[in-house]
DNA sequence: ACACTCACGTA
DNA sequence: CGTACGTGAGTGTA
């Protein structure tokens, strides 16, 4: 049964137009995003946009559970890498235009507008030899009923020249391309949910850490001055040492004979002993950081009066393809966790995909023995049992191939894993060539990951050094960018299978999901998120020869422990 | 005003 | 045991 594709586009100036085969609307968004959520409705639709971000955000104010879009720059970021996705980069990759002759935009600059003759007919929209109008879609357009009409037409076009792209590519990339741009439009809804937090607790542990709530500047002054003095008093003298200055803390330890490199945690962690100083200044370190980071300002800022906290997200960064969020959504110190807290009448489900990347890893490279491994719950038990050693030796030995070991320790068991599981080791170790050769590469779900850009500026004196790091780079790309390929297959398939039940994804992180639903729902939930990893592993590798695990539990906070 | 380094939190 | 990201404070440059 095939699905309909439907272009929704936005303009910033508040009107839309739908367009599909046998359809043609424009007119205010309101009116649109109700017609919108009829089409929705009546089933076998796929909305096509420019992207979520600029064109689908009244679709999300509107609660519209969009199941099925193809985001043109999600698309792109797969087909091309990177992280640069304009309506113009994409149109002119899908059609294989030169990148070199895409025209500059004349309105977003001065200068431009005063050479520019305000009253040329824009450039054609959606004629397949010539680039897209370099000002359609941006803030500033302000576009007639037909030429908007030929935007949502072009969109159409662009999606469709893109899957041919896609299909080319792999057997997977399409498919890739609809979770992706599900995770696309998941991050806008992220964002407009929030994470609950129980705003008590979160006080009292900031309380904790850094002090009551300042009253006032003066008396914030005075807070830092206390948490500084209980710092200097150990080392007379010097009290006008400021320590938010990594020259002067180096050499406030010099005078105290610690005589460091830098004064980063783990290498202040070993000089624990020598001077009272050093386990004050860390444990400032931990204060200051939740005073300053997470403190009372950003619970102000970011969580609000219904205590969700709240962040963009976006589906994929422009190295590899994980999922990024702002305002510490993503590296919330696990101190602080109690603090996020299901909402009267519900529960999370929590729910973390276990070893992750080896089990990628049996699915990427093919390895059948490998793979056979990963039928085990615990994958290193097999592992360890071929190699003939201890789980943790196995256990390092296989991270140590998957992230490249430096230091000694794993070396023997190495070589034997080399000879065991040789098409996984293998793989990475093309992996690795590749990105020396400074030779792009794809992962499994066709996201292109581009060497010749990255780690430019890194150790560039140092040949030698930095081929090594892009090699790094490459190997752990294909893995971590595959993983956070099945991960947001997986994130798309528990969005549209729980939604009846209540359920709303309120994390995602990495390789675990957090998931806010009424109690009364949170085992049927917890049953189809386990299925919903069965189901999107399956299609995501094509064989049920890799098996993924996933970790699930019901709590009512995050910092619960797992059962 | 902006870019950089340092430091540190998460996966 | 590597990679990636976001944040804030200090520092140096334009």
């Amino acid at each position: 049964m095939p699905v309909a594709p439907l272009a929704f586009v936005a303009t910033a100036d508040g009107r839309a137009a739908i367009v599909g085969e046998h359809l043609e609307v424009v007119g205010p968004g309101e009116d649109l995003v109700q017609r919108a959520a009829d089409l929705e409705q009546a089933g076998d639709v796929r909305w096509v946009w420019w992207s979520g971000r600029v064109d689908a955000t009244a679709l999300v104010a509107a609660g519209i559970p969009v199941t099925r879009c193809w985001d043109v720059a999600e698309a792109h970021r797969l087909l091309v890498g990177g992280w640069e996705a304009s309506p113009q980069v994409a149109w002119a990759a899908a059609h294989r235009l030169d990148r070199a002759g895409l025209p500059a935009p004349t309105r977003g600059d001065l200068f431009d507008f005063h050479t520019t003759d305000s009253s040329s007919a824009p450039m054609a929209l959606g004629s397949p030899g010539g680039y897209l109008d370099p000002d359609a879609g941006t803030a500033t357009w302000h576009p007639d009923d037909a030429t908007l009409v030929a935007w949502a037409r072009a969109a159409l076009a662009c999606a469709q020249a893109q899957e041919s792209a896609l299909a080319a590519v792999g057997p997977r990339s399409v498919a890739a391309a609809h979770s992706e741009s599900a995770a696309a439009f998941l991050c806008l809804e992220l964002a407009r949910d929030g994470l609950p937090v129980d705003r008590a607790t979160a006080e009292r542990l900031i309380a904790d850490a850094a002090g009551p709530r300042p009253d006032g500047d003066a008396d914030l002054r005075r807070i830092r001055a206390d948490r500084d003095r209980r710092v200097l008093s150990h080392t007379p003298g010097r009290e006008s040492t400021d320590l938010r200055s990594p020259v002067q803390v180096k050499e406030l330890l010099a005078s105290v004979g610690v005589v460091v490199p830098n004064t980063r945690k783990w290498v202040l962690e070993p000089f624990r002993d020598a001077h009272p100083v050093v386990g004050a200044l860390l444990e400032w370190r931990r204060a200051e950081r939740i005073a300053t980071t997470y403190g009372y300002p950003w619970l102000d800022t970011h969580v609000g009066p219904d205590d969700r906290l709240r962040g963009e997200w976006t589906a994929c960064d422009g190295a590899a393809g994980r999922m990024t969020a702002q305002n510490g959504l993503h590296n919330l110190p696990t101190s602080l966790r109690p603090a996020v807290a299901a909402h009267p009448g519900h529960v999370f489900v929590r729910a973390d995909l276990g070893q992750i990347e080896p089990r990628v890893l049996a699915a990427v490279s093919g390895d059948e023995a490998f793979a056979a491994a990963t039928r085990a719950d615990d994958l290193y038990a097999p592992v360890a049992a071929a190699l003939g050693v201890d789980r943790p030796v196995a256990k390092i030995a296989v991270l140590a191939a998957m992230y490249g070991q430096r230091s000694g320790a794993a070396g023997e068991a190495l070589k034997d894993l080399e000879r065991t599981y040789p098409v996984a080791m293998g793989y990475l170790d093309a992996a690795y060539a590749a990105g020396l050769r400074r030779e792009p590469l794809r992962t499994f779900g066709g996201r292109l990951i581009r060497l010749d850009t990255v780690l430019a500026d890194v150790a560039a004196e140092d040949a030698a050094a930095s081929d090594a790091a892009r090699g790094r780079f490459a190997r752990n790309a294909v893995i971590q960018g595959s993983a956070a390929e099945l991960f947001k297959a997986w994130a798309a398939t528990v969005r549209a299978t729980t939604r009846d039940l209540g359920a709303q994804i309120v994390l995602c992180l990495h390789d675990e999901l957090l998931v806010h639903v009424p109690e009364e729902n949170a085992d049927e939930t917890k049953a189809r998120l386990e299925r919903a990893l069965t189901d999107s592993a399956r299609r995501w590798t094509g064989s049920t020869q890799v098996r993924f695990v996933a970790d699930a539990s019901v709590i009512r906070r995050w910092s619960e422990a797992k059962d």
